[in-house]
DNA sequence: TTGACGCATCAGCCGATGCTGATGCGATCA
DNA sequence: TGATCGCATCAGCATCGGCTGATGCGTCAA
């Protein structure tokens, strides 16, 4: 168990506010869907359509969500173009959610009304 | 550096899409400030209405959606309500992203096309 | 070189969601 | 006991974001 010190500075937990966007970006069902496979092995994107069962457009729609949040790299190979997971993209937001967790674990102090 | 293992079934990660609704709720900026502000002491309502300069029915209204997604427990102390973060409700989040992020720090094959 | 294929972008529709003001309800205090 | 306070809920508005069909562009094969 995990006890505040009361008095002394608290280790300040990761912020959550710049993960923001990454949890919102992966929070999707179906970018998370897609994170998920591209977390098994590298894709294009005709794959992930069959593994999906989406349409085409919806797929790529997503895709470039997931490239603006610098969550995936796109890798053009031929007429292909083959997708995989950008490293790093996940720490802060995993290190965040660890902070979350802890937090959540530990009793914690009432401010005063 | 963790190598696929080729042939032999893969250690699967932990599911993201149970834990998306999670993410999606700690996504929005006023949630996580929210979250954020409780990760440190138990607040009521009015401190976080101050601490965050909103609105009184607007935090209420957040504070409503982080109560429905079991992330916070409301706990009334008189006139006032206390919340803290429900402990545990983020251990499934933060795995999922931690497998993520392992996974993208490795090197994973690709599918042939 | 022409057709097929993989993929991206665009405009548009529509449901979901953030935000607001108004209101109600229970607890507390004078 | 009436006034105040803390908080929740509601209806309504505006914006955002998921989804679709149409279209364009580059690559590869016949």
């Amino acid at each position: 168990m995990i006890v505040a010190r009361s008095g002394s500075r608290e280790p300040e937990p990761v912020s959550l506010v710049p993960a923001a966007e990454v949890l919102r970006t992966v929070a999707d069902p179906m970018r998370a869907a897609i994170v998920q496979l591209l977390a098994r092995e590298q894709m294009c994107t005709c794959h992930l359509q069959d593994a999906l069962g989406a349409k085409q457009t919806l797929v790529s729609h997503h895709l470039r969500l997931l490239r603006e949040a610098r969550l995936v790299l796109a890798e053009p190979c031929g007429r292909f173009t083959y997708y995989r997971l950008a490293p790093g993209a996940f720490d802060a937001a995993r290190d965040a959610l660890a902070g979350l967790s802890a937090a959540a674990a530990s009793q914690l102090p009432k401010r005063p009304c």
